[in-house]
DNA sequence: GAATCAAATGTAAGCGCTTACAATAGAGGC
DNA sequence: GCCTCTATTGTAAGCGCTTACATTTGATTC
C-alpha cells in the first residue's frame, strides 16, 4: 500500500508512457484514433498510477459531465424504483452516471429539482409524466438541455416521452370489469393535483363508463395520498357508504394492496364479497392473497429505452423521438366474474 | 425573454457592474468580504445577465462537486429504495446531490463503479456492507475521498459504518424460533459470497443453534439469489428432502415472499404446517397472508444518518464517527408457538 | 529512392473560475 | 499634513483537460 500523497495527471501519465497529454487524453477518449502499440503503452501507465481524470477539468474542457439527471416523486415506489433501475444500468452501459432527485410528490418544488440538477451539471433530464409548470421547459430550453419524459404518453408532446397511455390502460381493465357484470364500481385514486398519471387513470375508467352507457356520477372516488395504509384508510370509507360497490378500482397496485388488507380485516371475502383491482403489476400483485388483477405496465424496458433515448438526445443524434409502449391485462384472482 | 445566445459569464459581470473578476467571485461566494455598494451593484448585473457559475469550472477552481455518491446492489430492492431515498433526502436538505451506481449484485464490479463515480466528481461515497476489496479503499485513501459503510455494523471498523448488527439480529430471531419448539430448520439463504449481510444472518443462526445445543451441522441451508421466484424454488428444493423442517428462515423477507407462495400453491398451510421468517420488515411483511414473522430494520433512520455523518466527513467536521442501530424482532402470524 | 498522402502524434491555446498576493483607498493617530 | 494600518479591490496564476492545428512518421506508388 504505497499511498502516494498527489493524485497522478494526465502529465504524469504522459511523461511515464513517454507520449504528449494529448495522446494520453486520445487513448481515453477516442482509442481508436492511437495504434495500438501507444495505447497499450498508455493504458499501462494508466493502470500503474492509477490514474482517474479530473472530473472538473473534463468537463470544463469538453463542456459535459456524462451526467443525466432523473427527477421522480420518490425511489420507495416499486415502480419508479424499478423504472429508475434500469434507467441507471442502461446510463452505465452507455458511459454516463444518474443524478437523482425527488420531489415526494410535491410538483411545487420540481422547478427547484430541475435547477438543482442542472447546477451540478446535468447533460439531459428525465422527468416523470407531462404536468408541470411550464417556465421549466423555457428554463431547458435556453439552457439547450434536452429533457424525456417518462411513465406517460401523450402523443405529439413536447417534449418526447416515453411510456404508456395511462387512460386507455385503465379504460381497458374497467371494460373488463364491466364485461364481468359489475356495474357499482368504487375507485380509490392517487392524488390527481399535479399527478397526470393519477388524474389519467381516472378519466380511462369514466370512460368506460359512458362508453357502457352507465353513470360516472354515481361512482364514488376516493382520493388519497399514495401507501397501503392510506389504501386501507380509502377502503373504510368506501364501506361506510350505503350501498357497497361490487368492486373496487384502485388507482395502483399499493392502493389495492390497502385495500383488500382492510378488507380482510372486515371479515369480507375477496373476490366473493366485493372485487378489487390494481395498477402496475408490481411483485406485490402475484404475492397477495387473493393474487391481484391489475395492469402490467414494462416498467424495466421503460427505463431503458428512456435511457437510450435520452443519451441520443444529449449526444445530438436525436430531437427526441417518443415512444409508446403497449401494457396488458393481467387477470388474476381478485376481480370476480359476475356473470 | 431574450434568449441571449451565449451563456455569459464572470467576465460578462464583471466588466457589466464594473469591476475585477474576483469581485464578482467574492460576491457570490464570501459577500461579507465585499463592501454593499459594490455587492449590490455586482448582484445586479448578475441578476440582469441571467448569470448561473459555470459548473465545470467552479468544480476545477474549487475542487468540490457538493455530489455524493452511493452505490448499491439494486434500487429494486425496497430496503436499499428506501434507505437511498432518505439518504437522497437529507443529502438535498444539505445542499448535496445523489449520484447512483449499482452492481446488481455482484461485487466484482465494485471498483469499476467506485471509479466511475470517483471520475464523476463524488466528494464522498457511500457503500453496502463492509466485504470488499481492500484496493477499493486504498484508491479512496489516496485520493482523500471519505466513504462510509451502511447496512452492516462492524465495531472498530474502517471506514466507519451506520447500520446494524446483522449476525445478532438474525440471532435472536433464531431463538426466539428456538423457544418456540422448533428444532428442524432449515434456512433459505441469500448468496453469501460477497455479500456479508447475508453470511452473518446465517451465521446468526448458528450461533443461536450451538447457544442452545444444537447441531448446525444437521440444518439444511438452500442458498440462492435474490428474488420472490427463487425463494419459492429453494422452498421447493426443501420439501423434497426425506425430513421436513418445522420451520424455514428466510434471508430477508422476498425469498421468504417466495417460499410462503410456494408453501401455499404445494397445499401446505402456514403457520400450521411450517412456519416461515423472514428478514427487513418491507411492507410486504404486513401484507402477506399470514403476515410474516420479521426483524424490522429502521432503512429510513439509516439512510438519513449516513447522509448526515458522510457530509460531516466530506466538510471534515468529522473523520467518520460509525453508529449502532437497533433492529427488533417483528412476531407475526406465520411463525407458531409449538410448545 | 523520391514523391505523395494518410495516419499518428505533438504543440499549445484556451475553458471560466478561485484565490494568493499586490495595489489602492480610506481611516485614524500624531 | 504625513504616516501607519486595515479594509477593499485588482491582478494574474493556475486548476487539468480537450482539441484545432502543426508536425512527424511511415506506407504506398511510380
Amino acid at each position: 500500500m504505497s499511498t502516494t500523497r498527489t493524485v497522478p495527471t494526465l502529465d504524469d501519465v504522459a511523461r511515464k508512457a513517454g507520449v504528449s497529454t494529448a495522446t494520453v487524453s486520445r487513448c481515453l477518449n477516442s482509442p481508436e484514433r492511437v495504434v495500438e502499440r501507444t495505447r497499450s503503452r498508455v493504458l499501462r501507465a494508466v493502470e500503474e498510477l492509477g490514474y482517474t481524470p479530473n472530473f472538473g477539468a473534463r468537463v470544463m474542457a469538453a463542456k459535459r459531465t456524462f451526467t443525466i439527471g432523473a427527477i421522480i416523486p420518490t425511489m420507495e415506489n416499486a415502480i419508479f424504483a424499478r423504472g429508475l433501475q434500469a434507467f441507471q444500468e442502461e446510463l452505465h452501459a452507455r458511459g454516463y452516471t444518474l443524478l437523482v432527485s425527488s420531489t415526494s410528490y410535491k410538483p411545487e418544488i420540481e422547478a427547484e429539482q430541475v435547477r438543482a440538477l442542472v447546477a451540478r451539471g446535468a447533460d439531459g433530464l428525465l422527468l416523470i409524466g407531462y404536468a408541470r409548470n411550464p417556465d421549466i421547459y423555457d428554463y431547458l430550453g435556453q439552457r439547450a438541455i434536452p429533457a424525456l419524459l417518462a411513465w406517460a404518453f401523450l402523443p405529439g408532446a413536447e417534449p418526447a416521452c416515453i411510456g404508456f397511455d395511462n387512460r386507455r390502460s385503465m379504460q381497458a381493465l374497467a371494460n373488463k370489469v364491466i364485461s364481468m357484470g359489475h356495474r357499482d364500481i368504487a375507485v380509490i385514486s392517487g392524488i390527481v393535483e399535479g399527478n397526470d398519471r393519477a388524474e389519467d387513470r381516472r378519466q380511462g375508467i369514466i370512460d368506460a363508463l359512458l362508453e357502457n352507457g352507465l353513470d360516472p356520477a354515481k361512482m364514488r372516488i376516493i382520493e388519497t395520498p399514495y401507501g397501503i395504509e392510506n389504501g386501507a384508510m380509502a377502503f373504510d370509507q368506501l364501506m361506510e357508504e350505503e350501498t357497497r360497490p361490487t368492486v373496487v378500482m384502485c388507482g395502483n397496485d399499493v392502493l389495492a394492496a390497502g385495500a383488500m388488507r382492510r378488507a380482510r380485516e372486515l371479515g369480507m371475502s375477496i373476490p366473493d364479497d366485493i372485487s378489487i383491482t390494481g395498477f402496475d403489476d408490481i411483485e406485490l400483485a402475484r404475492i397477495l392473497t387473493p393474487t391481484l388483477t391489475t395492469v402490467h405496465v414494462p416498467h424495466r424496458e421503460m427505463g431503458r429505452r428512456a435511457a437510450a433515448e435520452l443519451v441520443r438526445m444529449v449526444e445530438q443524434q436525436s430531437d427526441g423521438l417518443s415512444e409508446q409502449l403497449e401494457s396488458s391485462l393481467i387477470l388474476r384472482e381478485s376481480l370476480k366474474d359476475l356473470n
